[in-house]
DNA sequence: CTGAGCTATTGAAAGGCTTCAATTAAAATC
DNA sequence: GATTTTAATTGAAGCCTTTCAATAGCTCAG
């Protein structure tokens, strides 16, 4: 039952060729008598016949697989690139090998140069670039990046890039607010993120005579934004509007203050970012900005292909735009 | 700058030692002298060296890698499963390659087939079994299954499996409504699942007077849910509970119900399965039952890695048991 | 009919690692 | 100190595939 898997040196008796006439006809790699090739085929056919991908690789230097590093894939929008990459994973015939570092960056470097021996190539999120710079180039291996842009940073990366526009996502959000009256803005931050500098900014930018005012929570959860509902009711500052780091905490938040009896959105309206699919299902539904996770994943994937098949390379930074998504959560005016 | 990675060769020229000497240390084969292993740990480290995985696998077989296959990535539950997974994946120090067959199990014995052929072992979702019986059987490799009970079927596996009490799960569920004065119960399936006559006998059989009807949904999404809102309200059968097939469904048909005017629990109390971390966000927060995802992966990894280094069998089919969260939108009895 | 020019096919090497039997060095015994 | 035991180390084979130079088999021009 268990019985060892046919090698090549099977097919190759099976069929009465060499093996290298067998593996030449696998790798399509030049003209043969349509009765042989057929011949070797129903051999494979036969004997159930797989390259051993080990093998394979070690005289081609290539895996088959693309390892996909993200910060949480519990968070739906990895999740989504997750999704993405794996559609086109699949079409092109990759493996997918994730990686779930769980918001813990530290051992990133080691984990990733790990994972780079065994795949033809990486999708990192930008972020990591920030732990270790040259990263991707010290992999020895082609990597695609995606994120969000970050002002100052990134332009300049030798690597391809899938980037979606951070400050513009923020003024889509920010104008919209604004839009509605609201005068008192709370961005709620996630503390370890590298962009709440560049949020808050492009919130500033276009705020006018309106305040911007920031705190951060330490977990991407929705049990971090519930926590801290009671500190911004209470709080010193009066508040009007709130903007979060992610759907995630805007979810936990909204409930949060729902349960202090703040009225969303007439006494404080709320926003998050990413889009993730239940932002429409909780009550009110919440107004946010699609940051084309799916995208992000789909298009590093096809965007690492071209890197591994070393075709082309394109522009080397492919910017996606945000789109803004308007539910009740900011409907109406301020009271 | 991409110079050719250290081989061992390279590794035992350096420290002045054969490469079976270094082979042997690394894999921990026999004892040194301390000396000799301090050399050759230092030559590895001065030459960044690391197997090359397709020369190592290629002899001993081994690939360092599990294969994870779920229906549907995007679904929190399978999600869930695959964090618990990684957290032991990385522990053991496996890679894990996931698959996601977004719903679409037509290919899956191929899909698994080939999976096989690249790893050391395979965590499958039970569904699969039931398109494939044999299937964990004819992989050549060991395999664990994941999933809830079936009545009547997966008792008998041959294969390992961690399965979660379906039936008790579901009879905790109605119980909990039925203590609620509920009486007429319609249970949202998802059409292509296996389980529903499961689900719905379970019910009917603590059901007493109370009466239990039936409907399906095409596909596991918010969307769905949503959309079977108004043939339940408008339908002719009057219901006052609602037992949907997971959560995802139950956000989205809730979503539905309250934008039909309908109240929540008051006038039809509804309930889930899987216990998502957004059920306790929406409004009111959804009861369900927790399908225990997180324990079904990383029990499901643990139990692989043992079938791997072919210690034990021990049980081959590890139950767990639901819990019932009981939240607000099945809290107080009907009007 | 011969030899040149192609084409279809093959032999053999290479790639990096593990393993087992064999060798050498060290330790123990008398 | 010579000999037996035991421990530490190594040589070489083998794993399966791809690839490239080389062969064999044809066709065709002269």
């Amino acid at each position: 039952m268990n019985k060892r898997p046919a090698t090549l040196k099977d097919v190759a008796a099976a069929a009465g060729v060499s093996t290298s006439t067998v593996s030449m006809i696998l790798n399509r790699r030049s003209q043969f008598k349509p009765e042989v090739e057929a011949r070797v085929r129903e051999a494979i056919l036969a004997l159930n016949y797989r390259q051993n991908p080990g093998a394979r690789s070690m005289v081609t230097g290539l895996f088959g697989s693309i390892g996909l590093v993200v910060l949480d894939i519990r968070n739906p929008h990895f999740t989504n690139v997750v999704h993405g990459a794996s559609i086109k994973a699949q079409a092109y015939g990759y493996n997918l090998i994730v990686v779930d570092l769980k918001e813990d960056i530290s051992h990133a470097t080691q984990t990733v140069d790990n994972l780079a021996r065994r795949v033809d190539g990486l999708i990192l999120s930008l972020r990591l670039t920030e732990e270790a710079r040259d990263l991707p180039r010290e992999l020895g291996k082609p990597a695609v990046l995606f994120g969000q842009t970050l002002q100052g940073h990134f332009q300049d990366l030798q690597t391809p890039s899938i980037q979606i526009r951070g400050r513009e996502a923020s003024m889509l959000l920010g104008r919209h607010i604004l839009e509605t009256g609201r005068r008192r803005i709370m961005y709620v931050g996630y503390s370890r993120s590298i962009w709440n500098a560049d949020r808050v900014g492009a919130l500033r930018e276009i705020a006018g005579d309106a305040e911007v005012m920031e705190m951060s929570v330490d977990t991407q959860t929705m049990e971090a934004g519930e926590a801290i509902a009671a500190s911004i009711v209470y709080g010193p500052q009066k508040v009007d509007a709130i903007v979060c780091y992610n759907d995630v905490i805007a979810i936990g938040l909204l409930h949060g203050l729902c349960d202090l009896g703040v009225r969303v959105p007439e006494d404080i309206s709320i926003a998050g970012f990413d889009n993730i699919a239940v932002s429409r299902y909780v009550t009110p539904s919440l107004t946010t900005v699609d940051m084309r996770s799916e995208d992000l994943g789909s298009r590093s994937l096809e965007r690492l292909h071209l890197a591994i098949e070393s075709r082309d390379p394109g522009p080397t930074a492919v910017l996606l735009e945000p789109r803004l998504m308007v539910r009740a959560s900011t409907q109406g005016s301020a009271k």
